[in-house]
DNA sequence: TCTTGATCCTGACCCAGCGTCAGGATTGAC
DNA sequence: GTCAATCCTGACGCTGGGTCAGGATCAAGA
């Protein structure tokens, strides 16, 4: 049995164009008349069955026709990667959804002073700042510590110090003076790590991960930074740690430390 | 603060094609040098970000548009809306991951020959039939008896009384022959229901939807059907019911359930 | 056999959201 | 003034077709 494209077109439910499409595409290509017209044969029905099966499940033409031209073999491996870039989709979706909740949430009880497109951008760009951050810990690290921390970094405390030190920078690491700065900044940086000492590890490897790749950062976490000369402010604590320790004589264990935590 | 395209892109992450691209549709429309530079301010800053936050939630650059010059008012309607249409398309998704785990817990155990492909497209075909009858049932009628139903419709006994029926069409509705096929189907119609009286109602109402609205049925669904002459077999059994209840003095009956159930 | 209406052909332009050249014009630092 | 960096616009590409438009072909009736 053979049709013509209209008949295969009511047969298969495919419009007209859309075979047209196949066809030029190279997807799925009758024979023809003399004149022609496209003729379609019971093999083309299974064929188009399949593409649209395939269709169906999300791919692509393209993928569809080096699917069709696979090894039988090999569709079982196609088809779980299909799987999981459809699981990716699945996840951007949910993402963007939650993010829309959170915002109906936020609407019911907090003031409406910063307006609802604001407060839809600043909650979008804290998340890519999070994602962006959670390469760089160890899941359990991200679980227990990061999340919470990143969301509203820098936090006042925070500020507070940076802006302190950023009016200190040209003293001496050893002096009374950036001594304190240091440790106001070791014990901010206690008290939101807590005691867990496997937990103290694993974030302290993640940070250090995450500092030194912080020239590949996206932007807008570059910018949030950028509101301090973290360099400069880095360098001035590391240098006030040093002095430090060199009073204590305890550059060794500072020594053995870093070893053990990288 | 003004900015040229280049820094302002870097500033934002945006691409300058991009921006290119939203000045152009009338998105984004920075102010111009004299020689056609573009040039944006602190206002477009923040535009853009609203631009990005809504196109991260899923929106379509020309609704991002319209909601940005929509009344803040009606925001939280524009939101929930989105939020809507982005769980429709997450349904979407997972429809597709469910036929694909579905060929894989099957391609464990199962035989393998029907080809993968072949196996998938019954899948999606099923799914389609099932999507089209479901509308026609109440929900609680649909879960409880046609969602299995209809997965392998028509059943090997079905198909038999249907042979035997086209077979006999001339026959007199009211001869012994036509009798016994007629109680063969209702037999079978009977097992499948079960004895809930409501469920009953319920299926017997959401069959006649389905069979009023049988020339608005997708194609693959009909020709199914279009397997069996459908109409002249339902038109017999018709009438061999109507013969059956004159036999037995039950018109009355009759005449009142069609009420009842309609 | 001729006509007529239905069907079929191809090519061009349309949608979104940009990316990717290409060919010129401007800018800004030295 | 020069030269490189930056900017401009326009054209074409991508996906999966939809929507005309203008012609050719097919099938059936007169």
């Amino acid at each position: 049995m053979h049709y013509r494209v209209g008949d295969f077109a009511a047969l298969t439910g495919v419009t007209v164009r859309a075979l047209q499409h196949y066809d030029r595409v190279g997807l799925l290509k009758p024979s023809r008349t003399e004149s022609g017209h496209r003729i379609y044969s019971e093999a083309d029905r299974q064929r188009v069955r399949h593409i649209l099966a395939l269709r169906s499940v999300g791919m692509s033409l393209q993928r569809i026709g080096e699917v069709l031209a696979a090894a039988p073999a090999r569709l079982p491996e196609i088809f779980s990667a299909q799987r999981a870039s459809l699981e990716e989709a699945r996840t951007g979706i949910d993402e963007a959804i939650r993010t829309l909740e959170r915002l109906a949430i936020e609407e019911d009880d907090a003031s409406n002073t910063p307006s609802l497109l604001d407060r839809l951008s600043a909650t979008v760009e804290m998340h890519g700042v999070l994602e962006s951050m959670r390469g760089y810990f160890s899941e359990d690290a991200w679980k227990k510590w990061g999340e919470g921390y990143f969301t509203d970094w820098p936090s006042p405390a925070w500020r507070a110090v940076f802006r302190d030190i950023e009016a200190a920078l040209d003293i001496d690491p050893a002096s009374d003076r950036a001594q304190e700065l240091l440790k106001r900044a070791t014990t901010l940086w206690d008290a939101a790590i807590g005691s867990d000492s496997v937990l103290r590890r694993a974030v302290r490897e993640g940070y250090g991960n995450a500092w030194n790749a912080r020239d590949r950062w996206p932007r807008e976490l570059q910018r949030r930074y950028a509101e301090f000369r973290v360099e400069a402010i880095g360098k001035f604590l590391g240098n006030a740690a040093m002095a430090s320790w060199r009073r204590n004589g305890l550059i060794h264990t500072y020594t053995t430390g870093q070893r053990t935590s990288a």
